[in-house]
DNA sequence: CTAGGGTTAGGA
DNA sequence: TCCTAACCCTAG
């Protein structure tokens, strides 16, 4: 077996040139995945990932996937917050992947698409990533895309105004920007300055040689072994500046694989997902799954940090988040004002704010803002101490209400109120989730 | 929190 | 007056 080192200078060297996909997987057929991988290594594949989206071109979750798992490489080889152009490229692909949707609607689409895009990735995946210790990546102009996204869903003019926006233009740029950015930042494959090297000590090393290959792995190992730092070769960067750029080299690597390392983080026993004993041997790294590349350690506790999503490891949208692990897309503290609280029966909603602007209101610039769910107290204490109880005014449920109930609950289940409601607390501000429940039974009484 | 029975508003 | 959707109550 390959000497692990060699291995991965191989790989390196393979996943980062031009040529095509199926030509690299072809070639990483044929050698065996060290394992674990080390973090550049697992750098190197995500960025081959981005490379590959772009070529062809499509953009999808499992680019927002890519994205999210260099940011938690960089992180925990201590590299601070994520670059600007990594943010950029996140908040990006996150528009593009909500607005596609828009885009590429059909005519019985309604929307709801784009509402179940901005529900999967804006509430869900965005909300745990500001949550979570990846916060880096909540730039200020996700901040802006996700309060853009939101009024979308209200707003029929801000919907045709993304409609119009070549964000998948703006998506690829950012994406390119920062691929370019990380390739400078890492410099050229090892493999090229070894080359380099070994070229150098031929060229000086005069005559008396063969030119046999058993000579130049000679000379390999000679070099290596007088000069094994990798930051003793020209032009490489030194220890400091590969830790700067958020990895570490294969130096470190090294000493993972010998069970020396001190610098990462725990990794228990040295087990997961890529710690097989013996290495592995993947027949199309390009499309494996990305969770096989989550785990930058596997025994620390990572309570928000929920990144790897099972469900859109194909890129297919609608099979995403908050599927299976019924995990609170809304998440923890909701301080929303829209949000009525489904026990207070003892207020009843002013007359005024209690339409939906969805619904009643002809003019589309009066839709820009919800009214707020504006109640007054109106509890009454009788003479038995019991208080008086007014119903909160009829309304009706709308097509959006009824149909977003419907696939929610092909989704997820019925009997999931609470959780379908926090997957849709715009649509469902309204709605209690017993009202959700009421309202299924209403809905299958008409089947 | 949910299920299921009860109540009520509003339209035919 | 009847019917039904929306809303309320409460046991488990």
């Amino acid at each position: 077996m390959l000497d692990p080192r060699i291995t991965s200078w191989i790989l390196e060297f393979v996943l980062r040139q031009p040529a095509e996909d199926w030509m690299a997987n072809e070639l990483l057929f044929a050698l065996p995945l060290p394992s674990p991988l080390s973090p550049r290594l697992k750098k190197i594949l995500l960025l081959r990932r981005l490379s590959s989206d772009l070529s062809r071109p499509s953009l999808s979750a499992r680019t927002l996937l890519s994205l999210e798992l260099i940011e938690e490489l960089e992180r925990y080889a201590g590299a601070g917050a994520p670059s600007n152009s990594l943010a950029a490229a996140y908040a990006a692909v996150a528009v593009e992947c909500t607005t596609r949707f828009l885009r590429e609607r059909s005519d019985d689409d309604h929307g709801e698409d784009f509402f179940d895009a901005v529900n999967r990735i804006w509430n869900c995946r965005v909300a745990d990533l500001e949550r979570s210790e990846a916060a880096g990546l909540f730039s200020p102009a996700l901040r802006e895309a996700r309060r853009e996204m939101e009024e979308a869903i209200v707003n029929p003019v801000v919907r045709v105004g993304l409609t119009g926006r070549d964000t998948k233009k703006a998506a690829l740029d950012a994406v390119r920007v920062y691929l370019e950015e990380a390739e400078k930042e890492m410099g050229p494959p090892y493999l090229e300055h070894l080359a380099k090297a070994v070229c150098e000590e031929w060229m000086s090393s005069g005559t008396g040689r063969d030119g046999s290959v058993v000579e130049l792995y000679e000379m390999l190992r000679n070099l290596l072994a007088s000069q094994g730092e990798r930051g003793r070769y020209e032009g490489l960067p030194d220890g400091n500046t590969a830790k700067s750029s958020g990895l570490l080299g294969f130096d470190n690597y090294e000493d993972s694989v010998l069970g020396r390392d001190k610098d990462a983080p725990e990794q228990g026993a040295g087990k997961g997902p890529n710690n097989d004993d013996d290495a592995i041997a993947r027949p199309n790294l390009m499309n494996q799954d990305p969770s096989d590349l989550e785990h930058v350690e596997e025994n620390r506790e990572r309570a928000s940090l929920s990144f790897v999503d099972k469900g859109t490891k194909d890129g297919n949208p609608g099979t995403t988040t908050c599927v299976g692990d019924k995990r609170d897309c809304a998440g923890a503290p909701k301080p929303s004002l829209m949000d009525w609280n489904p026990t207070a029966r003892t207020f009843e909603w002013d007359e005024d704010s209690i339409e939906s602007p969805s619904e009643n209101s002809p003019d589309p610039s009066n839709k820009l803002h919800l009214p707020s769910a504006k109640r007054r107290e109106i509890s009454l204490p009788l003479e038995d101490n019991k208080t008086f109880v007014k119903r909160r005014r009829k309304k009706k449920w709308s097509s959006l209400e009824e149909e977003t109930l419907r696939k929610a609950v092909e989704r997820h289940g019925v009997g999931n109120w609470k959780f379908i409601k926090s997957c849709h607390p715009e649509i469902f501000k309204d709605r209690t989730e017993v009202d959700l429940k009421d309202k299924w039974r209403n809905m299958i009484r008409c089947i």
